[in-house]
DNA sequence: GTGTCTGCAAAATATTTGCAAATTT
DNA sequence: AAATTTGCAAATATTTTGCAGACAC
């Protein structure tokens, strides 16, 4: 309901699924693209950029807005929550926290009205903890 | 340490800065630019984005990847969580939450050196709660 | 057959950058 | 005076869109 009115099922949206799927990266639109790639030599960039706002749409893939200007894309869609790396940019999916962190009293916020919360926990990641180097941060 | 080389306090610099904290909108560089050129005719949008970039390495501001592919900019720097509007795309800064949500042993995750987290609450605004019409979701 | 979807290319949006002149320290 | 910063314009990067033909149902 809300969503998914007459969607068909082409090849390309079904690659671009199971692409995303086999990615722990959490890969941009372009990078998407170059993995499908090589399965489907004539699909195009539009393609996919519009396959992914559909499918984020109907809930089957997440649209993360996290690490700078390019939308990331996660094929994960069980609750979970996200490390990022500030130094990197590296983006991982935190199974581990149980999801209920957050209490119920906590909830009423603002006016809103909530529907779910997501957790974005920044630091280093173990690469780049190692090599601290003096580096700029963020990027 | 780590950051702020010889910065130097710019006009430019100041009023961008300013502007910001008197906003509550989370503005993009973009509207930033318009309300700042009401104090400054000249200034250009290249020099707003060079400055926010610069404010949110030396943590004046922060920068947020939340609501779609515009980058937005919080002049509140004091630690705090977002209520983002699945609707409209509304954000609100969120103080009431204490900020030790989330328990020390959560905080030992996947091999990062975790400096923090931010919540994002995602749900409805009260104005998109109010009138739930049929319209499309997420923009 | 009809409506959805694709590839392609162009357009729109968003951000970054080179450079000479201006400003800050 | 030296280093940083600015305005401007051009270059990049990212995302969206128009359209005719192809495809799914």
């Amino acid at each position: 309901m809300e969503t998914a009115p007459n969607q068909r099922n082409t090849k390309q949206r079904q690659v671009i699924l199971e692409e995303l799927r086999k990615l722990k990266s959490h890969p941009t639109a372009a990078e998407l693209y170059q993995k499908v790639r090589k399965r489907l030599k004539k699909i195009s960039l539009g393609t996919v950029y519009r396959n992914l706002e559909l499918l984020a749409g109907n809930k089957s893939i997440q649209k993360l807005y996290m690490s700078g200007s390019e939308a990331r894309f996660d094929g994960e869609t069980k609750p979970h929550h996200h490390a990022r790396c500030t130094k990197c940019g590296a983006v991982d999916d935190l199974f581990e926290l149980p999801q209920n962190i957050v209490q119920q009293r906590h909830m009423n916020l603002d006016d809103y009205d909530i529907r779910g919360y997501r957790i974005e926990f920044y630091g280093l990641c173990r690469k780049c903890k190692s090599r601290k180097q003096t580096a700029k941060t963020t990027k």
